[in-house]
DNA sequence: TCTTTTATGTTGTAGCAACAACAAAAGGAG
DNA sequence: CTCCTTTTGTTGTTGCTACAACATAAAAGA
């Protein structure tokens, strides 16, 4: 285990050293490693343990009717998964977990991280309001991305996803952290075409950019 | 203040009445009526209770860039709001909270509510699991949604939602609880469209179908 | 019962996005 | 610097969807 690496990880944000190491074996912590592509859980699987990855990093998969998936979303070094099923005792999986490189996972308990242990310790409150904001995050991040993929054209998409980010910059230049394939799959779109838009817009004077530096022109960003 | 009611509620389960009345106002919990359309929550605003729906409902709004805003979620008595942002000090809002009618709401101070107060109270504990299960669900049905409208054919979203559905039932026979401008609304399409695309699938014997009793034909569900 | 309203199905059209195929630009490695 | 790879932009074409307008069916009210 790498104590230090683990005490910047979300979960354990605020913990200190001599603290994780006596909660650890408290929370039924363990590690496994993964090779590339093996499955680390499965779609059906019900799960008691929220995943931590230590290293490498997982991709949680959704399997269609014809055989066909379906990479949803990412878990890199220091992200949790699965904590939303671990928190519903039963509730069974409906993807599927999988190395996208060798990777260790450290699975913790979720019932030994809610239920506060015998000395009622503060560090173990910590572990809760950590967890509770992870999921509040990730759950505001999917929404945020629900609200730009709502609008049904391209146009319409980039420019609720460019607003969010004037909001967020509080300025109508900023840059965005996606290449254009990146940009084109967050918002569900052909690459291509999410590029012609751009230079349409460019062209309309709604916006301009170079590579990826932006400004929204005619749209006054008010706080 | 309702207590039967709230003693039904998702967030209050399993909380025994007399053990109510010492929580709400160690919770700091305070209760405002509201009229239809008034606002509850602004986008902007930062908030630290989640917001418990007693009676009548209210409408999560987004705005976009243009005067335009969409009804992005729908809250209704017994279910809880704001608890992602309330979870995230500091966190804005994007969206507003509006008044779909005359409406009472609980607010619920969330530090108080993580907090464990100074008799580590059992009932304390059970409140926090399940305002974590709370979370867990919604946050897997925004998922469920999401992995639904990811394909970009109407007949693949169909088949995402109805695969799902009958895999839930564990059944290749189930009903849906949406009418066809409600499901259309979920899977982000127009409604005649879907209608006729139910229809071009029936034809090709890929469903049967009568008002909302489905049947999935040719895909097996193993389960 | 008949009437009115609401829900659902049908059809045609116009527009937009996916796709493919390619061009151009920008990095990276040697 | 040159070659190679990756990223980004451009341009048709095809197909699907939104939209509108209407038909039919079901439900609700009088």
């Amino acid at each position: 285990m790498y104590f230090s690496f683990l005490l910047n990880t979300a979960l354990f944000h605020g913990i200190r050293e001599n603290e994780l190491q006596e909660m650890l074996p408290c929370l039924n912590a363990r590690e496994r490693k993964y090779q590339k592509n093996e499955i680390v859980l499965r779609a059906g699987d019900t799960v008691s343990e929220i995943g931590l990855v230590e290293s490498g990093s997982v991709n949680i998969v959704v399997n269609f009717y014809l055989g066909n998936s379906h990479i949803f979303g990412h878990i890199g070094k220091g992200d949790v998964f699965a904590q939303n099923f671990a928190a519903i005792p039963g509730r069974e999986l409906n993807c599927d977990v999988v190395a996208a490189e060798d990777t260790e996972v450290l699975f913790i308990d979720v019932q030994r991280l809610l239920s506060t242990c015998q000395n009622n310790c503060s560090h173990h409150r910590r572990l809760i309001h950590n967890l509770i904001r992870i999921s509040a995050e990730k759950s505001l991040s999917l929404s945020n991305r629900m609200m730009h993929t709502a609008p049904k054209s391209i146009r319409d998409r980039l420019l609720s996803y460019l607003s969010e980010q004037a909001t967020q910059n509080r300025s109508p230049r900023f840059s965005i952290p996606f290449s254009r394939q990146q940009l084109a799959d967050y918002l569900g779109v052909d690459r291509s075409a999410l590029s012609n838009e751009l230079s349409k817009m460019q062209r309309d004077g709604l916006i301009t950019y170079r590579k990826n530096e932006f400004q929204l022109n005619s749209i006054t960003v008010e706080d």
